[in-house]
DNA sequence: GTTGACCTTAGAGTAGACTCTAAGCTTATA
DNA sequence: TATAAGCTTAGAGTCTACTCTAAGGTCAAC
């Protein structure tokens, strides 16, 4: 049985956070002790270590929270559910690779199109650029 | 000279954004009528536009800021302050494009071991692979 | 028996970029 | 003239994932 302050020694995780995904349901201490600290089990351990490498992976707290939803009750769910999320989360990952590919590709043309000098800025081929608005745009919504 | 309306459609912003915007210093309206409705003139029109095309690149309104400042006085800014910018920019997409590859990578081997079909989640290996922790780390801070 | 590290809670604050609301004028059209 | 569309403001709400604070109780060591 670990305190708080071991597991988080033990996940990574600080103990702000864990008391944070206890309050979005992702972790939660089978026992508390008379004085009300968290005591966690092998079993809270394996979750807590779960959760902590879904996030590392990047799954947002949502998608970790199904996840979790799953892994209580294997028989209850398919494989196939467990591939949606992870391919939703894949084409996610895509979409804003993309994005930022576009803006990359944008900001080293600028870069080349520039001295990158000491001199006035009143020639400056990216102030031009921009004035003109003759770049792609990268950015979709939010 | 145009409502703010005319120059939410000029500019694909909304009006919201573009009160928003005079709000943080980006852009602002350098008539006002009686009622108080905002007049953009030509050069206001252009400032607006600059930072659509700015934001369109994937700056933020901080970068957004600091290339105004710049633009405002083009004599007392030289190229490399405006190539600084757009280093530091283009810095932090490919930093940001390389954690999204690391995300890219392990969740294409996760949805490969995976049959994805209609058996229970019992045997499924993305499961064991989150379980086993045997991932690796894609996020960095924040 | 007291210091100091650790634990508890509810709730506020942070970042970035909007997005929306309420309440009330103004202006254009029918 | 009445209705609707459009404008004004301050300020609150949204989203994600924390991060921190205040005020106080608990526990082990010296
Ligand atoms: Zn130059
Ligand atoms: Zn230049
Ligand atoms: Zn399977
Ligand atoms: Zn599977």
């Amino acid at each position: 049985m670990l305190k708080i302050s071991e597991l988080a020694a033990k996940t990574g995780l600080s103990a702000h956070t864990i008391r944070f995904y206890e309050k979005h349901g992702l972790i939660s201490a089978s026992e508390r002790s008379e004085a009300g600290y968290r005591y966690y089990n092998d079993a809270d351990i394996r979750r807590a270590e779960f959760v902590k490498t879904a996030r590392n992976i990047g799954f947002s707290l949502e998608d970790i929270s199904q996840l979790l939803s799953i892994r209580v009750d294997k028989t209850s769910h398919s494989c196939q559910e467990v591939t949606d999320i992870t391919q939703h989360k894949l084409d996610e990952v895509n979409a804003k690779i993309a994005e930022l590919e576009s803006m990359q590709h944008t900001l080293s043309i600028l870069l080349e199109s520039c001295c990158g000098g000491p001199e006035k800025a009143t020639h400056c081929s990216i102030m031009e650029a921009l004035e003109a608005g003759d770049v792609k745009k990268s950015r979709s919504a939010a």
